[in-house]
This record gives structure tokens, C-alpha cells and sequence, in this order.
DNA sequence: TTTATTAGTGTATATTTTACACTAATAAAA
DNA sequence: TTTTATTAGTGTAAAATATACACTAATAAA
């Protein structure tokens, strides 16, 4: 039932029936207003050259968490990624090839810092999740799923930052939670709002690129958030 | 790597490595102003004999879902019942036997209809969620793990009402809200808030059991709530 | 008939959320 | 060099929501 590989102390389960589990990574950048996430080709039959996924299978010795941090690193050259789990997809047939169960992850990464160079030699590449093409199996389903979480932990959590880089405008944060909730936001609430938790740090510094008048950078500042969890209050938006 | 008792069309997948994969159940009840969880003695090595969720190996030939409505009903008779999955915990050494990923889903049920005679012949017992013992391997973080989906779920969809009968007073609804969320309500707020979703159904008869003057009862009413998400409003409290 | 216990009700205040329009800076165009 | 076009940045008033709070009603038991 187990790999010959990893030698267990002892065998207790030997009656039992072992299947085999996946990962699947949904592997979420922001770019040009849009959330966009990593599509390849699969690289083997069944379905192969279809969309899919970034995907593997565990391996008999390593943990979950380990398994989607080898496929995160395969795919994108990433270590140390905000990730967290979707869920567990497992109904049967769900794969055409064998009985299978996927455990799906999303990854918040700074596509900017993203190597997809070893992705993109199975055809990978990143698509807006408002026209994601149909993908194998029930990996669509993985995304609409991994999407309404993302929803609700971006709200309550300062997870966001994760997609862009150390600074950012905050034009360019409010364009992204309008883009997590696909819906506008009022520019003045939301500066209140999000300025008033005191977790930002104002820079000097101008990004001069989107606008002739220039936008100051901040920065998530790690400290503040920290303080502001202290005193019995949480990041809210 | 599959078991021969189920036979896929190919076997595309003949060189990875499968795993063990078990479904683990918090079936919560609600029971004098608790929650409850049952737990049970596990029947076989290793830790024998020590508290645990209730659980059993997913079978080469079911689905997740299957798996997890099988040990449902095995331990307490019931089927149809309302529940959702917490999350996989698939850590190397998680468990101390081989390497088994578990899968962990709540149920919530009535516990007046669960008959849970099966289960006690491995000494299963209902536990407060406050009074909660050790429980082998992770157990107790799929617990809490649960106790906070149930927290996020219960405030947005009307699930709570599963914990309970058919039919209910409004200080036991309160109640069950309050043990949710371990912490007191306001009662007029609480009813005033419940009562103007317009999703009960007020019945003639009283409960008089648990006061002299008698508390009305109520049902939660499927078509009320309905109509109140077909009004773009949504369940929340 | 008195007492003790829980059910049931409304309002005023505080807090939070929402809606909304102008000035500032500056690069590009005229 | 002036004009124009574009995006950044700012505060307040109104509406909606959440909170705090105390008495009367019913009735079984004493």
C-alpha cells in the first residue's frame, strides 16, 4: 500500500486501500487591474495538452504542505509563498485516468517576481480569471472555490499585499480588492478606511508611470498590523 | 497501486505512489446550552482505546463524500444530513500508524434522532465542545479548526437550525447562537434581527417545559427563505 | 394568593457605512 | 508658454445599522 521508499515503523493499516493524492496549485498574480492566474498545458494523457492546473502527485514521503511547495517552486521558482488550502476534491471519476483525489491550494505571488520560464515549456501561461478558458477535470470548479475564499480571507486579512510588490500606490491597492470583489469601490472610503488601520508605511517616493501627477508608494508595515492586532482590533475592508 | 476491486479504463498514472485516506467526522449536537461532539474509543492500534473523532479509511471504489456519509451513518443511524468539509490534514507522522491523510468533515445534527447505540459499543459519548478530552494524533485542531468554520458559516447561511428539532422556541434558538459563539446576545436585538429576515414560521403551541409562561414555538421555513435570497438580502446574524 | 421564573416587547443613542465634488500636480499637446 | 487632459488626493452630511437598556405577561409552584 505504501511506497517501498518509506519504511514505516510498523504496518498497522495493511488491510486498508491506499489511493493515489494530488496537488493542484491555483497560483494567483495581479496585473493591469485584473487577478490572473497560471494555466499550462498538461504535459501527460489523459486529457493531455488540455488547460489545467499547476498540479502534481504527493509523493509517498513527503507532507501535503510539501507537495504543494515543490509544485509552487517547479512552476514559478517561489519559496516562502502566502498559501493555503481550498479544499479537497475527491468524488470518483473526477479523473479520467485513475482514482484520484486533488488537494487544491491557491498561492498569492508578485507575478513581477515570478519565473515561468520552466512553466512555460509546458505551454504555460497566465490568464485574467475573467476569461479563464474550460480546464481538465473540475479544475474550474477549484478556481470559482478558491476565488469566493479568497473573498473572505482578503477581507479580514492582509493577504492582498502578497500580489503586489514591497510598494505599491494606493490606487493601485484599491484597483486590486476591485478586482478580488469584481466590483468598484469608493476612492474616499476606501483611503479612509484602510489608512485609518494604520498598517501602511507613506514613502517619499512617487510612482510616476500611471498618472502625470504621480501616486506615493507605501508599504505594508508587518509592526503596525501587529499593533493594531494587539489593541483588540483586526484588519477590515 | 488501486485496489483490484475497482477497475479504472487505464492505469495512467501506474508510477506514482498512493496513500492512505481516511475521512475524519465532527458530528456536533446541541444539548443544554452546548455543543456537543461525540467521540469514541479508537478501536484498534495504535493508540487503542484512546478518545477520538469518528472515522474510518476512504475505500478504493467510494467517493469522498460516500466515505464520509458512510461513517456518518454507521456511527449514528442518520443520513441526509447537513455537512461540510474542514479541511485535509496531511502532515508526515500525523499518524502514528502509516502514512494516512485525513480528511476531516462537520456534521450537525438533532441529537434527539441520533442513535448513536452502534457507536457506544466503542464507548462513544456526547462531550461538551468546553469540556473536550485529548484526542489522538490532530483531532483536537480539526475541532477547533471546526469551531471556527461552523463561527463563520452559522453568521451567513441558516445552518444552525440543523442542530435542532423541527420545531423551536425563540430563547433556544438564542441559545444555540450564543453556544456557537460563546458569547451572550441581546434578547430583543436577537429577535428583532431573526424575526425581520421573515424565515420563521410562528406555530400556535408552546413549549412549556422549560418555563412557566411557555415560549412559542417556530419553525425554520425553507420557502420564506428563499424569497428573502430571491430579494437579493441574504441570511446573516 | 403570593412568589419565583422565564417570555415577550420598543425606543433612543452611538456607530458605521454610504454618497458625493472639487482642487492639485504635471506631462503632453497646442 | 499656455492650454488641456489625466489621475491623485481630500471631508462632510445623510442613511443605515448596531447597541444598550427595563418593564409587563403568563403561569406553575409554594
Amino acid at each position: 500500500m505504501i511506497s517501498d521508499s518509506y519504511t514505516m515503523p510498523e504496518h498497522f493499516y495493511s488491510d486498508k486501500e491506499s489511493v493515489l493524492v494530488a496537488v493542484d496549485c491555483i497560483i494567483m498574480g495581479f496585473h493591469e487591474s485584473d487577478l490572473h492566474i497560471l494555466i499550462a498545458k498538461r504535459p501527460f494523457d489523459p486529457l493531455r495538452s488540455n488547460w489545467s492546473l499547476m498540479g502534481g502527485f504527493v509523493k509517498g514521503n513527503e507532507g501535503l504542505s510539501g507537495a504543494v511547495q515543490r509544485v509552487l517552486y517547479e512552476y514559478t521558482g517561489l519559496t516562502g509563498i502566502y498559501m493555503e488550502q481550498v479544499g479537497v476534491y475527491g468524488e470518483m471519476n473526477r479523473d479520467l485516468g485513475e482514482r484520484v483525489i486533488s488537494i487544491a491550494h491557491y498561492a498569492l505571488v508578485d507575478m513581477d517576481k515570478t519565473d515561468i520560464s520552466n512553466a512555460e515549456k509546458h505551454g504555460a501561461k497566465w490568464v485574467s480569471i475573467r476569461t479563464l478558458p474550460k480546464l481538465v477535470f473540475d479544475h474550474n470548479l477549484m478556481v470559482t472555490d478558491t476565488i469566493k475564499r479568497l473573498q473572505q480571507r482578503a477581507a479580514v486579512k492582509p493577504i492582498g499585499f502578497n500580489l503586489l510588490g514591497d510598494q505599491f500606490t494606493l490606487p493601485t491597492l484599491q484597483a486590486l480588492y476591485e478586482a478580488i470583489y469584481q466590483e468598484p469601490i469608493d476612492k474616499r472610503n476606501f483611503r479612509k478606511k484602510i489608512l485609518a488601520m494604520d498598517i501602511l508605511e507613506k514613502l517619499e517616493t512617487k510612482d510616476k508611470d500611471s498618472s502625470k501627477k504621480g501616486a506615493f508608494y507605501y508599504q505594508f508595515n508587518k509592526e503596525k498590523y501587529e499593533l493594531l492586532i494587539q489593541s483588540g482590533l483586526h484588519f477590515s475592508l
